[in-house]
DNA sequence: ACTAAAGCCTGGCTGC
DNA sequence: TGCAGCCAGGCTTTAG
């Protein structure tokens, strides 16, 4: 059994996707569909490929060969033949399925790919948030939204004196700057929370004031918070809820969704405060500005 | 140039 | 039981 086995009936997540569980997806969808060819497509929510058309799309993607399936921090990067990729972003609720033509469809299914093999890879997204591009593959790192991304975490380039580089000069604070895809790629509101916790540094420390000691903590922070998730995903599916985070999952988190909780490591009360319209859970004992 | 906040959305949950 | 209203948050856009 490999780190990634799952039910092949159903690719999805229940949380809000973040690195690790893009990263899962990203796992399954490679060995479900590479090498299948797309033998038609039904995009039935015009706003997931603006300000591309249905018609446009549809013609495009018909008789595509999937060549491979890859990632570049939350987008998940479909490869085609002819050297194009489709660009997924799930952003809150989106999901893929994998599914024969007999299953029925889900609820917010907007748009479905038929497969060579009568199977069909169906994309839903409940609060229509996500979106897809088709791109040549040549163009990918000149996208709007990928272009400016900041460093893969688990790659070299997301170095300490990158972090140092990215914090310095901003008058943000750090949760804030934690979500910036662009300075920090990977985290989103759990995992921020999580790995300033870990850090032992308050969220609404300001980015350039932090010193370097603590840059290097909140820089091991943040990749044995994502590492930690990838690693722990696997054992939080659920076999009949087929692929999804439940319970077991959410008892890693140390602070997230825990205000009022006893702190893990000091028993102080885990505080929530609402900033930009959501949430940060921080423990004001052990985590300092 | 930089930062904060609004907006996009729907379903689950809470409280009356 | 019904229903209003809050809440979830990744990213883009707008305003300051």
């Amino acid at each position: 059994m490999s780190l990634f086995d799952f039910d092949p009936i159903r690719i999805q997540t229940q949380r809000m996707p973040e690195l690790p569980e893009v990263e899962h997806v990203v796992r399954a969808l490679q060995r479900m569909v590479v090498g299948r060819r797309i033998v038609a497509s039904d995009i039935r929510l015009a706003k997931l490929i603006a300000p591309s058309t249905r018609k446009t799309f549809n013609r495009k993607l018909k008789d595509s060969t999937i060549v491979g399936i890859g990632r570049r921090g939350k987008f998940i990067l479909i490869e085609l033949d002819g050297n194009r990729v489709l660009v997924v972003h799930l952003r809150m609720t989106g999901k893929f399925l994998y599914q024969t033509l007999d299953d029925p469809l889900p609820k917010h299914a907007h748009a479905i790919f038929y497969l060579d093999n009568d199977q069909r890879l169906v994309f839903r997204d409940q609060r229509q948030f996500g979106v897809m591009k088709l791109v040549a593959r040549s163009r990918l790192t000149k996208t709007k939204g990928i272009r400016d991304l900041a460093p893969e975490p688990f790659g070299d380039d997301f170095s300490l004196g990158y972090l140092r580089d990215a914090l310095s000069g901003s008058r943000r604070t750090l949760k804030t700057l934690l979500l910036d895809q662009n300075k920090v790629l990977g985290l989103g509101n759990i995992y921020a929370a999580e790995a300033l916790f870990r850090a032992r540094i308050s969220p609404f420390a300001i980015a350039s004031e932090l010193s370097l000691k603590r840059t290097a903590r909140l820089h091991v922070a943040i990749r044995d918070v994502l590492n930690f998730a990838v690693q722990h995903i696997k054992g939080s599916i659920s076999l009949e809820d087929g692929f999804s985070y439940g319970a077991a999952f959410e008892r890693f988190w140390q602070v997230y969704d825990r205000e009022g909780e006893p702190c893990v490591k000091c028993g102080a009360r885990i505080r929530r405060e609402r900033h930009g319209g959501r949430s940060t859970y921080w423990c004001p004992k052990c985590q300092r500005t």
